[in-house]
RNA sequence: GCUCAUAUAGCUCAGCGGUAGAGCACUUGCUUGGUAAGUAAGAGGUCACCGGUUCAAGUCCGGUUAUGAGCUCCA
């Protein structure tokens, strides 16, 4: 009997019933047949000696394309770093060992500690097992077969991979050339070890069994792998580019925030950190204003009673900070909290005076600071802060509202991540989670309402099951930055429940009370995580308007002082931040000095200029400077003084 | 919160049982120099904090706090 094999062009070929993926890539040519590594039979990856049993369309799948770099990290994990742990480390259990974006890693349980200095250790012995270039072959295995194998070996958490799959049998065991090592594995892999390609440790740290926080705690180690040495130095040459705009390095050299022991996870900006934060939220602040909201402000510390209305307290309680007077000086007794978010306040603001139907939507804004308490391990730099200030905002509107208000602000969001400089964002809608308040039929609506709108509006979008907030779907917006990392940071979130819950309410067109829904909504998500994306998408170099030192004028020659600091002064009534450097040092020095503060213009300022009344303006990165009268000069830098 | 690591001068780091070091930054001389480091001298430290081992502890061992890489979490 013969089948039909459809290849990717659609052309058909024909072969004995049973042939394997590696008689289709030989039939083919010798060239497919010598880069092939494994199958795609109907979309379904399967190793590439296994048989064919029927018609179907089938690709074959080479070590160059994506799918067989995969197929590489993942039998480097499984096969290469799994036997070298076992090797070294004979009492390890092995756990698991998958693919990730641009690597792999394995988890091992293991009664010695492995640190980073083990890995040249443990990349030796992966060396060794490549370099044997042994074939990989399989075995199926029914399901007490399969177990009886791994409890011979003390695999335990093997066992409970196998005991709590439904799967009754052919579970597939891979074994080496001359070796006793085996692992349970879904597959493929490849058909022998010489094609694995470049590959280097990266880390090891600490991982949940099954991603469990009440299980136990694994070791894992983290590796990258390419298929050729280039592309491998390729990549870790991005990391040590990417690991120079890290926003806490560039912090400390720009001299724009801190940290410390009393206060960990909050900000102390310094002078030139606050101005771009200025900066950026007088920018947030006109916006808004052109766009229909009006900005309120809401207390800091409130008695735990609203925060139990809201539901809070029963939710976050953990996460919140609470504050009580001290016992000797207080005449009350009462137990207060932080403001975790601002949404209760503006129900509040909402709820002072008897609103109608004409009064909405009423979008309230708040640049409002918020205290969370992060757990310990949680915090990083001004990504992730204990107290931190949301560009936040509450729209009260009705039902029919819904729609409208998802295109405004989604075409509001656009627009400011646009002038921000940030092109792309990917839109995520998060349905309910298992912790929840409201009921089914209220999630039904949300969900739906919030679905059909963004469907009816035609963004593309994708579904996070699970995700949305305690009181409602939401939509999330994440954006990519110049070397291509996501970041979520807008939020658009449906909330059928709070205005309920602390009794807002709106008289309608028929004159009875109705509850309104509540979205909150936030662009940038927290100004200091903002600040962070920003100074690492842009490497420190941030657009002219946020950077905090726009410019400084430094002089060549003593003489020319006084001509520096009218060039100065000048830009200052310009409303241009500039600043004047008359130091007794040589203009090399200050370049390189206010270079390396990422202001965007220098003034080199000698006799020449002075005798001209010109200026000689340097911008950052680049080399040539321009000269020009100081009247062009001071309109060349105001020029670039916009969004 | 969990695992592992780290904490020495303002910054970046060396020192790892026996009198605390370097480069840069800072101060003061000299230097007025044309676009990414002129030059010399000086000052600067309870080696994160608490306890233990030792004749002797930045150095070894506990604990605490903070930070880093992950995990878990993120209204």
């Amino acid at each position: 009997m013969r089948m039909k094999l459809t290849l990717p062009d659609k052309s058909i070929r024909e072969l004995p019933e049973g042939s394997s993926g590696y008689d289709l890539a030989k039939d083919i040519g010798a060239g497919l047949a010598k880069a092939a590594i494994a199958l795609s039979v109907d979309g379904k990856q399967q190793d590439l000696n296994d048989a064919i049993l029927e018609d179907c369309s089938v690709s074959v799948i080479t070590i160059e394309s994506q799918d067989g770099l995969e197929i590489m990290r993942h039998t480097l994990a499984a096969q290469v770093l799994a036997r070298a742990l076992k090797n070294l480390y004979p009492d390890s259990k092995l756990a698991i060992g998958p693919t990730i974006d641009k690597g792999f890693y394995y988890d091992i349980e293991c009664s010695k500690t492995i640190s980073i200095d083990d890995l040249e250790k443990i990349e030796k012995e992966m060396h060794k097992i490549v370099q044997s270039k042994s074939s990989i072959t399989k075995k199926l295995l029914s399901k007490s077969d399969a177990l009886n194998v791994f409890k011979s070996l003390g695999e335990s958490y093997k066992q409970e991979i196998i005991n709590d799959s439904e799967q009754k049998n052919d579970f597939q065991l891979y074994y080496q050339d001359n070796d006793e090592f085996v692992d349970l594995c879904k597959g493929p892999h490849l058909p022998n070890l010489s094609f694995i390609g470049a590959f280097k440790l990266t880390k090891v740290s600490g991982a949940y069994w099954k991603g469990n926080s009440n299980n136990k705690m694994l070791t894992r180690i983290y590796g990258t792998a390419w298929n050729t040495e280039k592309e491998l130095n390729e990549y870790l040459h991005e990391l040590e580019e990417a690991e120079k705009r890290d926003h806490r390095k560039l912090g400390k050299e720009m001299d724009l925030f801190h940290f410390q022991d009393e206060a960990p996870g909050m900000v102390f900006w310094h002078s030139d950190g606050w101005t771009i934060y200025r900066n950026l939220r007088n920018f947030v602040r006109l916006k808004l204003q052109e766009s229909g909201y009006i900005e309120v402000n809401t207390p800091q510390v409130i008695d735990r009673k609203l925060w139990e209305a809201s539901g809070h307290w029963d939710k976050y309680r953990e996460n919140m900070f609470i504050t009580e007077i001290d016992e000797e000086h207080a005449n009350e007794k009462r137990v207060n909290a932080l403001k975790p978010m601002n949404c209760p306040g503006h129900v509040q603001i909402y709820n002072q005076g008897i609103k109608s139907y004409k009064d909405l939507p009423l979008k309230y804004a708040e640049f409002g600071l918020c205290h969370r308490y992060e757990r310990s391990g949680t915090m990083h730099g001004l990504m992730r802060v204990r107290a931190f200030t949301q560009d936040d905002g509450h729209i009260f509107c009705t039902n029919n509202q819904i729609e409208s208000e998802t295109g405004l602000f989604i075409e509001f969001l656009s627009n400011l991540y646009s002038d921000l400089g940030f092109k792309e964002f990917d839109i995520k809608l998060s349905t309910r989670p298992e912790m929840r308040v409201g009921s089914d039929e209220v999630w039904d609506k949300a969900e739906a309402a919030l679905e059909s709108a963004i469907k009816n509006l035609g963004y593309p979008y994708r579904i996070d099951e699970g995700d949305g907030a305690f009181y409602g779907p939401k939509l999330d917006f994440v954006l990519t930055d110049a070397i291509g990392r996501e970041w979520q940071c807008g939020t658009f979130q449906l909330d059928f429940n709070l205005a309920e819950r602390l009794d807002a309410q709106y008289v309608g067109e028929d004159g009875n009370k109705h509850y309104p829904v509540m979205i909150h909504r936030a662009v940038l998500g927290s100004f200091e995580r903002f600040i962070g994306i920003l100074i690492e998408n842009y490497a420190g170099k941030l657009p002219f308007w946020l950077a905090p030192k726009q410019v400084v004028v430094a002089s060549i020659v003593s003489d020319v002082n006084d001509y520096a600091d009218e060039i100065t002064s000048m830009l200052k009534k310009q409303g241009i931040r500039a600043e004047v450097d008359l130091r007794n040092e040589k203009i090399g020095y200050k370049v390189r000095e206010h270079s390396f503060k990422k202001v965007p213009f220098i003034f080199a300022i000698g006799k020449n200029e002075k005798t001209d009344r010109t200026v000689s303006i340097r911008k950052i990165g680049s080399t040539d400077t321009s000269s020009m009268s100081l009247d062009e000069g001071i309109n060349y830098i105001c020029s670039h003084n916009k969004v």
